[in-house]
DNA sequence: CATGGGATTGACT
DNA sequence: GTCAATCCCATGC
């Protein structure tokens, strides 16, 4: 997709992304989770203001945004927003679509839904690194493509970020409804009336 | 230059 | 459920 695409309010981006195609190294997969960040929020990066570590997020949209996280896992993020702005949409979870043998052996693992349900799981089953930081996602190396036509009309479902510790309470994680390839499914939406069973606390 | 904190995962009780 | 691995970067002396 061009860079308009991307230069759109962070949380349409994320929701449209799910359905979209990654590919990197031979392997691809369907984006079935992602996550939005937002500079006016604490739980982005791009929160403390302009670093060298921030300094993709806030740069042109559509790029990609890599970074570390516990020493050990690279993340995924497509930058988004006009530049300037510091807005990224986390990719969480694929569905494994070609190169399944090679991401077997990159993750050491042979169960399909285990290779890429979780953020640190696809970039180690596409061999995305630090070094794909900055890089434009409509020409590669790492690049995401448009909604097969199986994938047209998916129906996306949201809830809450995982993993972080601040603005826990925003709606701000997108998924594919029913999909077994995510990290974690979806929490049933609140209901708008109170049901009989009041449930946990 | 030293220190602390993760947008996680896998192994283990 | 608990917990440690491990590295990059931001911050403070």
């Amino acid at each position: 997709m061009k860079a308009a695409f991307y230069e759109r309010p962070v949380l349409e981006v994320a929701r449209d992304l799910v359905g979209c195609v990654v590919e990197h190294a031979k392997c691809s997969g369907v984006i079935v989770e992602t996550e939005a960040y937002h500079e006016s929020e604490p739980a982005c990066h791009a929160f403390i203001g302009l670093t060298q570590r921030t300094s993709t997020i806030f740069g042109p949209p559509g790029r990609a945004y890599v970074y570390r996280s516990y020493g050990i896992h690279a993340m995924l993020n497509a930058v988004c927003e006009p530049e300037g702005v510091g807005a990224a949409v986390l990719i969480r979870a694929l569905q494994p679509l070609e190169g399944i043998e090679l991401m077997r052996r990159r993750r050491g693992v042979v169960e399909v839904r285990n290779l890429c349900s979780g953020p640190g799981k696809l970039t180690q089953a596409l061999d995305i690194e630090l070094r794909d930081n900055g890089v434009d996602l409509a020409r590669g190396p790492v690049r995401i493509t448009e909604r097969p036509s199986a994938w047209r009309d998916v129906e996306v479902v949201v809830d809450r970020r995982i993993g972080i510790t601040k603005a826990v309470e925003l709606p701000w994680r997108f998924s594919a409804a029913g999909n077994r390839f995510v990290s974690r499914p979806a929490r049933p939406a609140e209901p708008l009336v109170a049901a009989a069973d009041p449930g946990p606390a």
